[in-house]
DNA sequence: ACTAAAGTGAAAGTAATACTATCACACCCC
DNA sequence: GGGGTGTGATAGTATTACTTTCACTTTAGT
């Protein structure tokens, strides 16, 4: 389990954390708590207090790890990003032609619930969660330049950029690669929070099969459809 | 222009505010100021101290106006789509079909900055940088379901009602209207946020006329094109 | 012109948050 | 047995998000 940890921890940004938090008890514990008190309680209410209670430490011990709680988020949900891109180049790669590629990678990624899941200390079904209730927090910030200066987003973008190369492909005529691609990531989370919150505003329920059927016809209509 | 805003005003839901601000000019000044200090120093920089410190009054008078900031936050984007419907359904009704009313419509979403603006004591430039900035802080909060009870969202939410049966009207095999019309609004902001923020995510700058062109592809799809 | 009510400003206070700093202790590895 | 590394405990600061109270002024009603 250490190797398979360490194999993908080092592939995350070291800016996201002081001190790796997989290097300890303490830190693998922080990090797999943290995850579950912001599934609980969400951004807002989450402070390090509260989960220096549940891990009967104390806060200075939490910011030896972690600069603020934001950073905390982004470093959490950067596990999503990058096993996401694993899978979706280990499962694509069978397939000869891009479309047939984006397609199978729309399904990892709307099934991205059923995918084995290598980090043992984060909890799958609470990552999801916090994906659907608060992933939005973690670029829609005042500090989102600073951020992305220091390449806390490149897991997301490069996997983006690799989308909307297969779509390019596919549809070579279609003038927004990359507009679509980050729309139907945005989309498959908001459209679980619209569904769990503000069901007035889709038709879709919180099944990750109707989500996939909804991306699924944005990019079918762009591969198939060239009437600009 | 008192009549202009007192028409407007009473349109809005009495919940979003603790003691209607249109109703003196301390309440005409906040929301003025307001509007310009989230522009300037986002949502999370926002504090009702330093808007105090502008208009040369105090926090508590503030308070009397407004719970919290989330609120005044919400208020002021309320303005935009109240409006946005008034004038959406004020230019469409010349046309008869659902789908040339749809598309003008989009027309209308995209290029809202170029509308005339009766609400006079709020700067348009500074509301359509906070709808880019800020507006997914509107609902992505922690108080969504208390607030989407109160019925803080049903101005956006009865847009994109209307929207939708359009849709539906215009592409009656098309089966999600509703999630591809939410699409759509999320989109229109959170594409500008990342022309400006992260352009890595989009092929779109921030001229609307290019945001435009996306979601009318993304519409002239549903309708065009029935293969699912 | 007098009164009551409403609106505002000033000041103080509370609880919580987001940190930072210091020191003592335990442990582990040469 | 000494020197780092990691942790816990305590304390402290600045800021935020509010609430409360009171005094003052303006306004509205008769």
């Amino acid at each position: 389990m250490d190797l398979i940890l360490n194999h993908w921890q080092t592939r995350l940004n070291p800016k996201l954390f002081k001190k790796d938090p997989i290097s300890s008890d303490l830190g693998l514990r922080i990090s797999k708590e943290a995850l579950l008190l912001f599934a609980e309680v969400g951004f807002d209410g989450f402070t390090f207090k509260k989960l220096a209670e549940r891990l009967n430490t104390t806060e200075s011990s939490i910011y030896r790890y972690f600069d603020n709680k934001h950073r905390l988020l982004i470093y959490l949900i950067a596990h999503h990003w990058l096993w996401l891109e694993h899978q979706i180049y280990f499962h694509i790669h069978a397939f000869s032609s891009p479309e047939d590629q984006l397609y199978r990678a729309l399904e990892i990624i709307c099934h991205s619930d059923e995918l084995p899941w290598p980090f043992e200390h984060l909890d799958r079904k609470a990552l999801h969660m916090v994906l659907i209730d608060a992933s939005l927090r973690a670029y829609y910030s005042h500090e989102v330049d600073l951020e992305n200066k220091d390449g806390l987003f490149s897991d997301y973008k490069r996997l983006n950029h690799r989308l909307s190369v297969l779509l390019q492909q596919s549809a070579p005529n279609y003038p927004y690669p990359k507009a679509m691609i980050s729309t139907i990531f945005e989309t498959v989370h908001s459209q679980q929070f619209y569904a769990i919150h503000l069901p007035a505003l889709t038709d879709l329920n919180r099944s990750e099969g109707q989500v996939h059927q909804f991306v699924k016809t944005l990019i079918n209509n762009c591969i198939t459809c060239q009437n600009l």
